[in-house]
DNA sequence: AATGGCGCCTGAACGC
DNA sequence: TGCGTTCAGGCGCCAT
């Protein structure tokens, strides 16, 4: 479920209680996408730093108190997957049955619901070190970083052969919209899923790297998108879909021009357009 | 090197 | 009512 805005949101209604916390108890339940990786206990006693963001990751630092960790501590480092959502709440409720890791602290309790499981939970000494830098390492740059200009945008476009959707998708020329916001971004571009990404041209490429930047900001503003399982940590639903332009609209009228939207299938994802006001 | 497909899981909605 | 099928916000891994 959760693309960047949802991360986002999460990590913003996490960071503050939870920063200068020291952990209590570790709880695992039915096992996540990969083992935490260290045992429980070793995680107690530790301090949590400020929690980031990267891509749809998230990394919690755990820093053991009285240890010089230099510039990358140790920490955990977090996947919401598909239908995973965190909570922090100063008194810790009963495990509800999705409920499959929790961390107590002096200041609160953190979980993470996750009724797939696709989500992750993973100890690495630094987040520049294997596993966390592994995982990291595959990530495209972060959509609002100064440094990706729509040169480089398009430029990274042109080095692909496939179309348009799949490589917003992919992550790999930036990071952050999934299926929901990818579709609303070429939507708002005006540029067909289904175009090749060499035939997309400086114009137009700025104008498509723009309109995934305003989705995805617009999209943190309304606290995300709350299809099913999604919440911020403090239990709001997220309200983007309301807003919605193309996603799970098939058949209602373009916002736009009226022609019903369609819903066709790109590598095994459903991607929702309008025919008329999207062109390749 | 790049790309397409698979599989990980559960729950909800739908058709018969 | 019950059962089988399809689909769902992601992404690492494998084979080609």
């Amino acid at each position: 479920m959760p693309e960047l805005p949802e991360v986002e949101v999460t990590r913003r209604s996490v960071a503050g209680g939870l920063q200068g916390a020291r952990v209590q108890a570790v709880e695992m339940g039915l096992p996540l996408r990969w083992p935490l990786g260290c045992p429980l206990d070793d995680l107690v006693g530790r301090v949590a730093g400020a929690m980031a963001r990267r891509g749809k990751y998230l990394w919690l630092p755990l820093v053991v108190p009285g240890v010089a960790e230099g510039e990358d501590p140790p920490g955990l480092l977090m996947h919401l997957g598909m239908s995973g959502a965190l909570s922090f709440a100063p008194q810790a409720p009963a495990p509800g049955p999705w409920d499959h890791f929790r961390l107590h602290t002096d200041q609160g309790c953190l979980w993470l619901t996750d009724p797939r499981r696709f989500g992750a939970v993973v100890y690495s000494a630094g987040r520049q070190v294997a596993p966390a830098a592994t995982l990291l390492a595959r990530l495209g740059p972060e959509p609002f970083d100064p440094a990706l200009t729509p040169a480089r945008f398009h430029a990274a476009l042109q080095q692909r052969r496939t179309p348009v959707k799949q490589a917003l998708l992919s992550g790999e020329l930036v990071v952050g919209a999934g299926n929901i916001y990818a579709c609303e971004a070429l939507f708002l571009a005006g540029i067909d899923p289904r175009t090749p990404c060499a035939q997309i041209g400086p114009q137009r490429a700025a104008r498509l790297l723009a309109r995934v930047q305003d989705v995805l900001a617009q999209a943190i503003t309304a606290g995300g998108s709350t299809l099913k399982d999604f919440h911020d940590a403090n239990g709001a639903a997220g309200h983007y879909q309301e807003s919605a332009r193309v996603y799970g609209r098939e058949g209602e009228p373009c916002s736009v021009c009226g022609t019903p939207i369609r819903r066709l299938v790109q590598a095994q994802r459903s991607t929702y357009h309008c025919p008329k006001c999207q062109r390749r």
